[in-house]
RNA sequence: GCCGGGGUAGCUCAGCGGGUAGAGCGCCGGGCUGUUAACCCGGUGGUCGGGGGUUCAAAUCCCCUCCCCGGCGCCA
C-alpha cells in the first residue's frame, strides 16, 4: 500500500533516470529503504504529511534536465524566497544545487499558499511539482509547485549576505550550508578518494599510525601538549616515524591522519589541525619517491577534473593550470638553481637561507605546473634526511611547490639509513637520542634505503579549488585559538 | 613573538579639531501577476569593547586593560 503510493507519487517511469531503487524492490538496499520509510512514517505521520514519504529526486538531476515534464518530490532547505504578486518563488537547495519552485496563488490550494507565505529562509521543506524547462529560472529548470510541506521551520537565519569573515567563522556551523563551501567539500572528497584509489591500485598498504605520541618528530615545530596518565604526551605533527616502522613489515605504506601544529600562525597557508597524507616505502630513493608524488598528484587532478568539473567551474576556478599539470612533466630544480633564479630576479637571498613565503611566491611565478626543488642545505632541513653522498652539505630532500603562488604542498626526502650518521645528526640538532631509541633501532636491525613524503591535503585542495585561504579547505578550521564551533 | 589595522544598531560601516548618535542592509507592516542578493513606501532598532582620568559636557582627548583582524617567522 505504502509502496504503491511511493511509486505513484514519483510520477516517473519505474526506470527512473535516478536509478536509485524505485525500479526494483528486490535488492537489499531498496528493501531497507522501504522498511526505513515505514518506521519514519509510523513515528511522524501525524506531524509530517504524505510528501515526506515520497522518494526524493536530487536537484542535480533536475538541473541536468533528466526529469523534464515529470512530477517529482524534492527535499531540501529554503535558499531564497520572494513573493511577487500572486506568485511565490522558493529556491530550494540540496547538496549545493538550487531549484526554483514557483507557487501560483491562483492554482494551488489555500493550505499550500499559506505554507509558502509562512516558510522562512533555511527551513527544511519537501516540495512537489512538475519539472518545466524555463529560461527565466536560474539553472534553466524550475518546479511548478503543487505541494509544499514545512518539516522544520527556521528561525531568522543569522547569515543574510554581506557579513564579515569573522562573523561568518563564528557561525561556521551555519555558513557551511553555503553553496561555495559545499562545492569545496565535494572537491576535497574527490581529492581524497582519488588519492586512496592511486595507492590501492599501485600496491600500497593503508595503515593507521597513532595520533598520541611521546616525543616530537622534529625539533622545531611547536606541539600541542596534553596529560597522558600522569605524564606528558603530544598530538602528532607527522606520522612519518611510525610509517618508517611499518615499511619493514609492509614495504609500501601510506596513511591519512590529522596533524597538529601549535605555532601561532596567522597566514593563509597554515592550520593548527590539518589532514596529512603521508607515504613511506622501502627500497626507494629520493628520485623514486618524487616519481610517486608526481603520479599521485596527476592522478588526483585527472579524477577531480573528471568528477568535479562542475564544482570547479562554479567556484570560478580556471581549469587550464590543472590540465597542464596533468599533461606536462613536473620540472625539478636544485636548491642552488632556485637561489640563482631568485637572485637574478633581484631577490636578496644567499645560499644557505631558507626560502620564505615571498621567495617561494616569486619562484612559483617561473613555472606553470607544480615543480620540485631538491638538494637543500642540510641545516634548513630535518635531521632524518639522508645527506647527499656527493656533497655532504646537502640533504636529499625535496619539496613540491604548486604554481600560481600557492607554494609548498609536499615535503619529502630519502631518509638517513645509517645508524651512526643518524645518531650524529640527532646530536647535532640538539635532540635527545633517548627519545629516538626505537627510531634508531630501525637502522640497527636490517636497515634499508627508504624514502617518503607528506602532503598537506588542505594545501592541495586550496590550489585545486583556487581558494585564497586554506581555512575554506576544511569545514571547521582550527588556527590561532579558533576552536569554536 | 614581531610589524600593521580595528572594536559604534542584529549585520556592514560613517561620525573622532569635544555639545549625550547616523546610513545601508536585515527584521516587522503594507504594495507589486516571473522574481534572480527583486523593487517601492512606512516602522523597529544602540549602557559607542571594559575601567579610570581631564572637562560644565567624552563615541570623540589622555592612561590602563581585554578582544579581534591582516601579514611575517614556522611549515604541509
Amino acid at each position: 500500500m505504502r509502496i504503491r503510493r511511493i511509486r505513484a507519487a514519483q510520477g516517473a517511469p519505474k526506470s527512473s533516470a535516478s536509478g536509485s531503487g524505485t525500479a526494483t524492490l528486490l535488492t537489499a538496499a531498496s528493501y531497507t529503504r522501504v522498511r526505513f520509510r515505514f518506521i519514519v512514517v509510523a513515528v511522524s505521520i501525524k506531524r509530517l504529511g504524505r510528501l515526506y514519504m515520497d522518494r526524493p529526486v536530487p536537484i542535480a538531476e533536475i538541473i541536468e534536465g533528466r526529469h523534464s515534464g515529470r512530477t517529482v518530490t524534492v527535499r531540501g532547505w529554503v535558499h531564497r524566497k520572494r513573493i511577487v504578486g500572486g506568485k511565490a518563488f522558493i529556491l530550494v537547495r540540496q547538496e549545493g544545487e538550487v531549484l526554483q519552485c514557483v507557487y501560483d496563488k491562483a492554482e494551488v490550494g489555500q493550505r499550500v499558499w499559506e505554507e509558502a507565505e509562512k516558510v522562512t529562509l533555511e527551513s527544511s521543506v519537501v516540495v512537489r511539482g512538475t519539472v518545466r524547462e524555463d529560461p527565466r529560472a536560474p539553472g534553466g529548470y524550475e518546479l511548478r509547485g503543487e505541494d509544499l510541506e514545512i518539516v522544520g521551520l527556521s528561525a531568522d537565519f543569522p547569515i543574510k549576505g554581506g557579513e564579515s569573515i569573522e562573523y561568518l567563522l563564528d557561525h561556521r556551523h551555519l555558513w557551511l550550508r553555503s553553496r561555495r563551501l559545499t562545492w569545496v567539500m565535494k572537491v576535497k572528497h574527490s581529492v581524497m578518494q582519488a588519492a586512496r584509489r592511486y595507492f590501492i591500485d599501485n600496491g600500497w598498504w593503508e595503515v593507521t599510525p597513532p595520533i598520541l605520541t611521546g616525543s616530537a618528530v622534529e625539533g622545531g615545530a611547536t606541539l600541542f601538549e596534553l596529560k597522558y596518565f600522569g605524564s606528558k604526551a603530544y598530538l602528532s605533527q607527522s606520522a612519518q616515524l611510525y610509517l618508517e616502522v611499518l615499511i619493514y613489515p609492509l614495504e609500501k605504506v601510506w596513511a591519512v591522519t590529522p596533524s597538529f601544529r601549535a605555532e601561532k600562525s596567522r597566514t593563509r597557508r597554515h592550520l593548527a589541525e590539518y589532514w596529512h597524507l603521508e607515504a613511506e616505502a622501502a627500497w626507494m630513493d629520493m628520485w623514486d619517491m618524487m616519481r610517486i608524488v608526481e603520479e599521485l598528484v596527476k592522478h588526483v587532478l585527472e579524477r577531480v577534473l573528471e568528477e568535479r568539473r562542475r564544482e570547479l567551474e562554479n567556484l570560478g576556478r580556471s581549469l587550464e593550470p590543472l590540465k597542464r599539470a596533468v599533461e606536462e612533466r613536473f620540472p625539478a630544480i636544485r636548491y642552488d638553481e632556485a637561489i640563482e633564479i631568485l637572485q637574478k630576479k633581484g631577490v636578496e637571498i644567499e645560499w644557505g637561507d631558507d626560502m620564505g613565503a615571498d621567495e617561494e611566491r616569486e619562484l612559483t611565478k617561473e613555472f606553470e605546473t607544480p615543480f620540485f626543488v631538491t638538494h637543500f642545505p642540510k641545516q634548513i632541513k630535518a635531521f632524518y634526511m639522508k645527506l647527499d653522498p656527493e656533497d655532504s652539505r646537502l640533504a636529499l630532500g625535496f619539496d613540491l611547490l604548486a604554481p600560481e603562488g600557492y607554494g609548498e604542498i609536499v615535503g619529502g626526502s630519502q631518509r638517513e639509513d645509517d645508524y651512526d650518521t643518524l645518531l650524529s645528526r640527532i646530536l647535532e640538532e640538539g635532540l635527545d637520542p633517548e627519545d629516538y631509541d626505537w627510531y634508531l633501532d630501525l637502522r640497527k636491525y636490517g636497515t634499508v634505503p627508504h624514502s617518503g613524503f607528506g602532503l598537506g591535503l588542505e594545501r592541495l585542495v586550496m590550489w585545486i579549488a583556487g581558494l585564497d585561504h586554506i581555512r575554506d579547505a576544511t569545514p571547521m578550521p582550527r588556527y590561532r585559538g579558533r576552536i569554536k564551533p
